[in-house]
RNA sequence: GGGGGUUUGCCCGAGUGGUUAAAGGGGGCGGACUGUAAAUCCGUUGGCUUAGCCUUCACAGGUUCGAAUCCUGUAGCCCCCA
């Protein structure tokens, strides 16, 4: 029925990071199917990286035989949390939040099964917030929030040290997350709450309001945040998070930043994120100390991710574009797989008359492109050896490309450096 | 209010009348090497119709055959005195 291995595979994939009990934990899931839930703050349309490990942790709850929830906090994402956040946040507004909540939820069935006995739910504290009266909220909750507890909490303490200060709003905020537990535990009877380890003071918080208000023992559990090696949060690069709707990051874009995580970091990856089990991650990981050059453990992190979030097609798609991208000459292709390949680059378009006669000039077409700012800029690449088209280098400044150029009906590739990418499509 | 100093390219920082589009470093961009890595090395880093031309050293004017460099004014920053 549930599977009493569930808080040891937790611990081999160093995902307990702070547990308020771990032995009445272990009898309490060894007892039967349990329900746990998780907070997401809805503060954009999509789920990034960071929001992974704590739905994969639901998952994996729920594969042993419990019932999770995801909660969505409609309300306490009007609010702010401001724990790890060094600043006052910006309020969101009700429309954006609804908006964000809807994008959130429907990421969420490629992790959960919403069906069956032990059938995820999905709910917004929005619900049950929204028509509770302040005065109600004080007399019912506030009343069992000791101040001089709320105070002794890092989240608070640390902002109230800095410069920016904590507004009474998201002093608030702790009060409201416990409710959430408080509320689940009476409308599902639900007794453990998980969260990343930044999440520790308020999930506390939940279990103090609940032998409170209720006479009962919570759980809590915490996972690592999920960081590099030197300490940086993963999931995000120069150019911003890696996101998990795929009109924001495209499959393949996926796909390659888990094929470059730096070998320090994959194993641990492989560990918080996927379900690959301890035999094959033992293998990888010798694999990786044996051989790192073959990046075996990267492409299969890169493969497992890939096909949790973007399934089997997002996975063919973004192996496909890698095939190319990085293998040599693009040959000839059509409009429409270039398409789905190159989703995510730039793209100009061009007269087609440009290639009739002399052809259009190599310079010119960098810079329409996008990829030099100037003249010059394309010059110098050129002369750098930094230039392609169609991913065959072109070292001739003077270089005109012509119809015999395109890589498939209207489309030419040009490449500046090792992975700048841009379209240039000839109407 | 008075006196002194300072202002250079993406950033830091040399340069005080003549190959100075401006040393050096950082960063960026390329390349080689490699594992679509790290480290390293090399090239490049104002614009253009590029063996040439044009525009740049806070801004505006002036001296000079010639100015980033000298003079005047304006603005920003810093220090000292009141």
């Amino acid at each position: 029925m549930t599977d009493p291995q569930l808080l040891d595979e937790l611990r081999w994939r160093g995902l307990i990071h702070q547990c308020t009990d771990t032995d009445e934990l272990a009898k309490l899931l060894a007892s039967g199917p349990q329900t746990v839930y998780i907070g997401f703050d809805p503060t954009a349309d999509s789920l990034h990286v960071g929001s992974m490990m704590q739905l994969m942790m639901l998952r994996r709850f729920q594969r042993a035989g419990h019932r999770p929830i995801a909660l969505v906090g409609g309300a306490t994402g009007m609010i702010g949390d401001p724990s790890g956040k060094s600043e006052e946040r910006n309020l969101l507004s009700a429309e954006q939040l609804e908006a964000n909540v809807a994008g959130v939820a429907s990421q969420m069935r490629r992790f959960l099964d919403f069906e069956g006995p032990q059938a995820a739910l999905l709910l917004n504290n929005f619900d049950w917030m929204q028509g509770y009266s302040y005065l109600e909220f004080l007399r019912d909750v506030g009343k069992s929030f000791p101040i001089g507890v709320m105070l002794g909490k890092d989240s608070v303490r640390s902002r109230l040290e800095s410069e920016a200060g904590l507004s009474y709003t998201e002093f608030s905020y702790m009060l409201l997350q416990a409710y959430d537990f408080v509320h689940l535990n009476r409308e599902h009877g639900c007794l453990i709450q998980a969260g990343g380890s930044d999440q520790w003071g308020n999930v506390t918080a939940g279990i103090d309001l609940g032998r409170r208000m209720l006479g009962k023992q919570l759980f809590g559990i915490t996972a690592p945040l999920l960081t590099t090696t030197d300490g940086r949060k993963m999931g995000k690069t120069e150019q911003g998070a890696i996101w998990l709707a795929a009109d924001r990051t495209s499959p393949y874009q996926f796909y390659q930043y888990w094929r470059r995580v730096e070998d320090a970091d994959v194993m641990r990856c492989i560990a918080y994120l996927t379900e690959i089990e301890r035999e094959e991650f033992d293998t990888l990981q010798e694999a990786t100390t044996a051989d790192p050059g073959r990046r075996v453990a990267q492409n299969r992190l890169a493969e497992w991710m890939t096909q949790l979030v973007h399934g089997t097609e997002g996975l063919e798609s973004a192996e496909r574009a890698s095939k190319i991208l990085f293998g040599g000459e693009i040959g000839k292709q059509t409009d429409a797989s270039l398409g789905e390949i190159f989703a995510d680059v730039p793209s100009s378009e061009i007269a087609r008359s440009q290639l009739d006669d002399e052809g259009y000039w190599i310079v010119e077409a960098f810079q329409e492109a996008g990829l030099a700012g100037s003249g010059g800029e394309a010059r110098r690449a050129i002369k750098d050896g930094g230039a392609y088209v169609n991913n065959v280098r072109i070292t001739d400044g003077q270089h005109r490309l012509t119809e015999s150029d395109l890589a498939s009906e209207t489309v030419m590739v040009l490449r500046k450096g090792k992975r700048n990418y841009a379209l240039l499509k000839f109407k």
